[in-house]
DNA sequence: AAACTGTAGAGT
DNA sequence: CTCTACAGTTTT
């Protein structure tokens, strides 16, 4: 940007504030600013942050406007930054003080940083050497000529600050203002990888062309389990710091990053920066800085791989030239928070910005993006053969409807042998079952009444450990209560169901000498605490694993040579399209964790099913995944659901269910500028969980034709419906991840 | 979002 | 007349 694009002190300039309001003209401050630059301004009585946005609205007089009170010490957003919050806004029907405000969340952005004052070695030696003076250079020699802060160096040299003070007078130390915000250290990009097999290396080859030729591109690295998927894109990542441009590795379950940043430091020397909800304010705000001053090629360098969670993707990089997003199918990815976006999407929009490349990595790519490589808006590459030794699991279904199984027993006794002889050889057993806590219904047995959350339509799970009840919805918990809370007989409350815990009660029984442990979200801290679990018993800690699906995403656990899936029905039946889907890849990479080590006897994945003929199961079995995305895909067309067509959610809802009803009646009443694109509208109906914390909802389907304007459509119907009742919420999803 | 303004009703 | 609760308005 040069200076001509600089607006000059006391001219009119829009600034987008994170408040609500978002555009107010201001008067730029002296010296002028520049768009993207971050201000603080007035509101009112209050000062707020806003980031310097155009040449201002020009309605209100000129006479009434206020002056910037101070710029914030951090580069301007990029316009690449701005386009990409404006955009993303508008895909997502974000209020764009809300994309802004996303943008900015680092602690303590307005206030500089108190600046360190350090000195360091700058000059000859003094011409009056003392003793002392002696002592405080010595102590430097020793620390390689590092800088210090001067009472740290007089402490160390055991003098007094004088001294310190003596020698910068003497011009031999000088004093600096070090910032807060330092840059990482650099990764360097010229160490040699880990030998490629040939199919690696032909797909990093192909990745490191797209990056070296420069600008946009997708590309679907299609691997199964263990096949080098994270080695070919780390040569990517390579490539990206060898042209001196920014790398983001996201990563969709937190806890695994220990293992992901272990590798990145064996690849490049150094640690990348890291972005999650459990780093600290200080290493946020470091990284927030260090992002926006780009990959430290030249001296004043920030930062040149980021490896983060999905919030990563709006950090304000100065230059981004790659973007990874590792488990691209993974519904993490589209989490409900307050704003709703796809980290996919989002990554490929961002990209297409910046000039950068999108790798999306996976096993078990989502439909949507297997769909876009067999079109060819994506390229495609595929890892076959598996890295080293490893091979893939043998799989097989156990037949339940033959299997002796007694009430309140899930383990089947086939399963059982099977982790018999894992103990008999100290092999490791992994027992997975998507369902947390102790059991998830619990139930009277003297009047059959189910308890359920107060304020969610959803039962309560019994968690055995914290010896609660809890609402999987809302979070919501109290003690298991010894009567029945509908008609007061005492004692003959039962658990229905298995959960993890309950499995962990069952294996006890089973296997009685066998070290058992039990891997549940709930059931840890911290991810520092996770983290510390997973290494112990990746160490041979444990002789059977018992988990959720969070064993399911990536670990390695080189001792491990059996899983066993407990209810592989879970999840297959329900009206979700994407049910088949997700159950698809959640049992593929489950199995995948078994016979992941180098060695001559092949792990075994052993399926669980009162249905072995279902399509799902079949698939996962004979391993012909193509024929499954291929009957997906068909099966979406012929239904006309995406990515064969756009889908938008819209949720209402209330503390009084007939005010969100007759509400969302009279929307739909006026849904014409719907139709008009050629969309169509379905409910309202209850939403799939009519109820939480004690607001009503109602949900709206729309089904768009693939190129139709959505949002504008959306945007013009809501504008047009009738005046929201006081405390009415409306959300809108685009792309909905679930669609029932 | 947060601070401010106006109004109705309760209490003196 | 004062105090308070709350709804509605303004913020550049």
């Amino acid at each position: 940007m040069n200076r001509s694009d600089a607006y000059s002190p006391g001219s009119r300039i829009g600034v987008l504030t994170t408040e609500p309001v978002g555009l107010l003209d201001y008067l730029a401050p002296q010296g002028g600013v520049r768009p993207g630059q971050l201000v603080i301004v007035p509101l009112g009585p209050r000062q707020v942050m806003g980031c310097v946005w155009n040449a201002g609205e020009g309605t209100v007089d000129a006479a009434r406007l206020r002056p910037v009170i101070r710029l914030v010490d951090a580069a301007p957003l990029t316009p690449g930054m701005i386009e990409f919050l404006t955009r993303a806004a508008d895909y997502t029907m974000t209020p764009l003080p809300v994309m802004l405000r996303m943008a900015l969340r680092a602690p303590d952005l307005g206030h500089p940083p108190a600046a360190r004052r350090i000195v360091q070695r700058a000059g000859p030696p003094p011409d009056r050497m003392t003793e002392a003076r002696a002592a405080v250079l010595r102590v430097i020699d020793d620390h390689g000529g590092a800088h210090f802060a001067p009472a740290e160096l007089a402490r160390l040299a055991g003098v007094g600050t004088s001294v310190v003070k003596g020698l910068v007078a003497a011009g031999t130390l000088v004093e600096l203002q070090a910032p807060r915000d330092t840059p990482f250290p650099r990764l360097d990009p010229t160490r040699p990888g880990k030998p490629l097999a040939p199919d690696q290396a032909a797909a990093a080859d192909a990745l490191c062309a797209a990056i070296r030729a420069g600008g946009y591109g997708t590309t679907l690295l299609r691997g199964v389990t263990g096949s080098g998927k994270t080695e070919v894109y780390l040569e990517a990542v390579a490539e990206t710091l060898r042209q001196g441009r920014q790398a983001l590795v996201l990563l969709p379950e937190i806890a695994l990053s220990a293992e992901f940043l272990q590798r990145v430091e064996a690849r490049f020397g150094a640690l990348p920066g890291e972005w999650h909800s459990g780093i600290t304010g200080a290493e946020r705000r470091r990284l927030w800085h260090m992002a926006g001053r780009g990959a430290g090629a030249d001296s004043d360098g920030g930062v040149g791989l980021v490896v983060g969670a999905r919030s990563a993707l709006f950090l304000p990089f100065r230059d981004l030239g790659l973007i990874v997003v590792d488990e691209e199918h993974d519904g993490s990815y589209k989490q409900d928070e307050t704003v709703y976006y796809s980290a996919r999407d989002m990554a490929v929009l961002r990209a297409s910005i910046e000039g950068a490349q999108v790798v999306l990595a996976s096993a078990t790519p989502s439909v949507e993006s297997w769909v876009n490589a067999a079109a060819g808006k994506y390229h495609r590459l595929d890892l076959r053969a598996r890295y080293g030794e490893a091979e893939l699991p043998e799989m097989a279904a156990i037949d339940l409807r033959t299997e002796d199984m007694p009430s309140g027993r899930w383990i089947s006794p086939t399963l059982a042998r099977a982790v018999d002889e894992r103990l008999a050889r100290g092999e490791q057993s992994l027992l997975f079952l998507n369902r947390r806590g102790y059991a998830p219904i619990t139930t009277c047995r003297a009047c059959g009444h189910q308890i359920g959350c107060d304020d969610c339509d959803a039962r309560m799970v019994e968690h055995r450990f914290q010896k609660r009840l809890v609402c999987h919805q809302c979070g919501a918990s109290r003690p298991i209560p010894a009567a029945c809370p509908a008609c007061g007989v005492e004692g003959r409350l039962a658990a229905i169901g298995p959960g993890v815990e309950r499995l962990a009660e069952e294996v006890a029984d089973r296997f009685p000498d066998a070290r058992v442990a039990v891997l549940s979200s709930d059931l840890f801290q911290s991810a520092a605490a996770l983290k510390a679990t997973i290494a112990d018993i990746a160490g041979g800690g444990a002789d059977i694993i018992i988990g959720t699906q969070l064993v399911a995403k990536g670990h390695n656990f080189p001792l491990l040579t059996l899983v066993g899936v407990i209810d592989a029905d879970l999840g297959l039946q329900g009206a979700d399209l994407r049910a088949a889907e997700r159950s698809f890849q959640l049992m593929r990479q489950v199995a995948g964790r078994a016979g992941r080590q180098a060695g001559d006897r092949p792990g075994v994945a052993l399926l669980q099913t009162h249905q072995p003929d279902h399509p799902v199961i079949r698939a996962i079995l004979s391993g012909e995944d193509e024929a499954f995305w291929t009957a997906e895909a068909e099966a979406r067309r012929a239904a006309q659901m995406p990515p064969f067509s756009r889908l938008a959610g819209v949720i209402l809802s209330h503390p009084d269910q007939a005010v969100v009803e007759a509400h969302a009646r009279e929307l739909a009443r006026g849904s014409q500028t719907l139709r008009d694109i050629g969309a169509e509208l379905f409910g309202p109906a209850p939403a799939p969980i009519a109820r939480i914390r004690g607001r009503h909802r109602m949900r709206m389907l729309i089904r768009a034709p693939r190129q139709a304007p959505v949002q504008d459509a959306i945007a013009a119907w809501l504008a047009a419906g009738p005046k929201p009742p006081a405390n009415l919420r409306l959300s809108v999803d685009i792309d909905p991840q679930s669609f029932l």
